[in-house]
DNA sequence: ATGACCATGTAATCCGTTACATGATTCG
DNA sequence: CGAATCATGTAACGGATTACATGGTCAT
């Protein structure tokens, strides 16, 4: 049951549902999202539960909003759940499902074409996080140590997950050539 | 909805539901898994489908099997799916924002041991993969152009996940020092 | 006025896990 | 006799997606 923590994380500074979601998008996309209808509830389950309190607050423009504040003990269920061992989610990677079924047809046109798309599809998500973490050390003129705690951790994340992408980035290209040689025999020169 | 394409694939051979499961969770834990309680509704939905017969056939101890074989319908529509783009599954990775949200605590002692139990974990997932291509490349004397096609699929996609986790391996490793770099003055001289 | 964005929510449905229910055979 | 393994399922619950429902403001 993670979402009720990661809500509780993003809530450094209180914020409504509306605003949360748009935080998964803009801020938090690599490596969590929420719908509005899975937000919603989820915050009222956590004010009953005591870790939130709500405040009512006009807006701009729109019906009112309500802003959500962590409690003490909204506080510290997040901090245990720091404290826990790495939450590790279940694997079900479906293209490499898809990968290894291909075999079954034994076509180098299908393989190929199923790779380079592989390829091109880990490409744009490594230039998302590069350029997120570009903007990060520009802010700070490159300099790591000139990041606050919190800027220091996310500097961590977007440093595994790149470096995650990038080597499938390569491994994608190698296997692209592996097929190319078993597919039409042609052997690149190095 | 990928698990009933991910049966069908696994269908090559005639198999039951419980066969399929053993499947998963001795090959294709890497990539895939369900429950036997998720296998059986979806293998009788497939044949009310048409993807899918079954037979009845005597079992050894204990009662009586049921067999699912792949029909026509079933292997076009395994086809049709293999020939789609990849399927990308949502990123919810729990750990990355654990990661993140432990900026908040700004506890070096806290991050360190997050980020070793996280090395650990990534090694232990390494070391899974990398004896399965190694028992796959010893099968064939690792003679790469001896592989069947269904083994060389098989060896892309080892290929990718050995790369990934290698990659996470090392920079969490990396974390590591730039954690205690911060956290406790101490700089590596390399 | 039409559409984009603000802002809240509920309901139906789907996918997956855990727990329950049943019963035969084999090994120690 | 009890535990493990073979073998089939159903039911209850939880988490996530999609669709539905409502209504205000602002810019074109």
């Amino acid at each position: 049951m993670s979402l009720e923590h990661v809500l509780l994380g993003m809530l450094r500074e209180p914020a409504s549902g509306y605003d949360l979601r748009k935080s998964f998008e803009e801020e938090s996309r690599h490596f969590w999202s929420a719908e509005l209808s899975q937000i919603y509830p989820a915050l009222k389950r956590m004010m009953e539960r005591g870790w939130l309190v709500c405040d009512a607050a006009p807006s701009e423009r729109g019906p009112k909003r309500r802003v959500y504040e962590r409690t003490h003990e909204g506080t510290s269920a997040l901090e245990s759940w720091l404290r826990q061992e790495p939450v590790e989610g279940r694997d079900r990677i479906a293209y490499i499902a898809q990968l290894i079924f291909l075999g079954e047809l034994d076509d180098g046109v299908a393989t190929t074409r199923f790779v380079e798309s592989l390829h091109r599809h880990f490409k744009s998500k490594l230039t998302l996080l590069e350029s997120a973490l570009d903007e990060m050390l520009t802010s700070v003129d490159g300099n790591i140590d000139a990041l606050d705690a919190t800027g220091f951790h996310e500097y961590l994340s977007l440093q595994m997950g790149i470096a995650a992408y990038s080597a499938r980035v390569d491994s994608s290209a190698e296997s692209l050539a592996l097929v190319a040689e078993r597919y039409t025999g042609v052997v690149k020169n190095d």
